[in-house]
DNA sequence: TTAGTTGCAAAGGCTTTGCACGCGC
DNA sequence: GCGCGTGCAAAGCCTTTGCAACTAA
């Protein structure tokens, strides 16, 4: 599996120090991460970046299908870098916590055609609910 | 089943026209407004009604437990008054319609213990997602 | 009466935009 | 060199807050 800086270079994107910085602060297993922190990592390898820029990179990898738009518990979404590979999340109702998951089975089947409406569905998210085992302890 | 004003106002809810007007708006099946979009009815049934107690009273609906609060696709949250009967979300691509579907089993049965990190799940949030009829037709 | 609710206006957080400069190709 | 990408600052959208006047119970 090519990360996602290779699959950006394979797919033509113009490179540059800054969007580079953002490819590679994305990069990784349950990496949930919003504008801001974004920002505030890549800034610390590339002081001169600015806001700007990064919700224009985040923009962009998200119209190219590389990462994926959650839509965060606050007001910030957050920027999933996994959008290849087909996932669920797992959410910490005490500490916030995210870990992508992989269930059984297709979603979609559970859903009968009378409670389709007529649309025509295509896909699931689901978004799991619980307390990590740091926030469960006593 | 009681309605939402029935309910509220058994739970002892200090009621005034404005909330009254709020409840009322929100009252029904497969009602999913933005908060500016119940500030456009209540206004029609009471002009001098202000935006933030719009937001003041969805914001005590949802601590009440009466009503949920829904990401949204844009920026603005979506406001659904069935808090009180579980259920997930069908929404259109094309459109952004939403509708309130009741798939079969739990979905939390999906979820095997392996993926579950250590964490206690106890919820399971699905959103559909696919075409209604009139944007799937040709 | 009196604690809780309202309206107004201002502030706040997150995101987008306009424009001139700079840099990858 | 050309055209896209960047930075800055300002504006935008949605939401929250402070405070004085008001009102349901």
């Amino acid at each position: 599996m090519s990360n996602l800086l290779e699959r950006l270079r394979g797919r033509g994107w113009r490179m540059t120090a800054q969007r580079r910085v953002v490819a590679e602060v994305l990069d990784g297993e349950h990496i949930h991460l919003t504008a801001d922190e974004v920002l505030a990592r890549a800034s610390a390898r590339l002081p001169e970046i600015s806001r700007a820029t990064v919700y224009n990179t985040l923009g962009e990898l998200v119209s190219l299908g590389e990462v994926m738009e959650l839509p965060g518990d606050g007001r910030a979404k957050r920027y999933d870098p996994n959008a290849h590979r087909p996932h669920h999340h797992l959410v910490c109702s005490g500490c916030g916590a995210i870990r992508d998951v992989h269930p059984d089975g297709d979603p979609l089947a559970a859903l009968p055609a009378a409670e389709r409406f007529g649309f025509s569905v295509s896909a699931a998210e689901v978004t799991y609910r619980g307390l990590c085992p740091v926030c469960a302890a006593p």
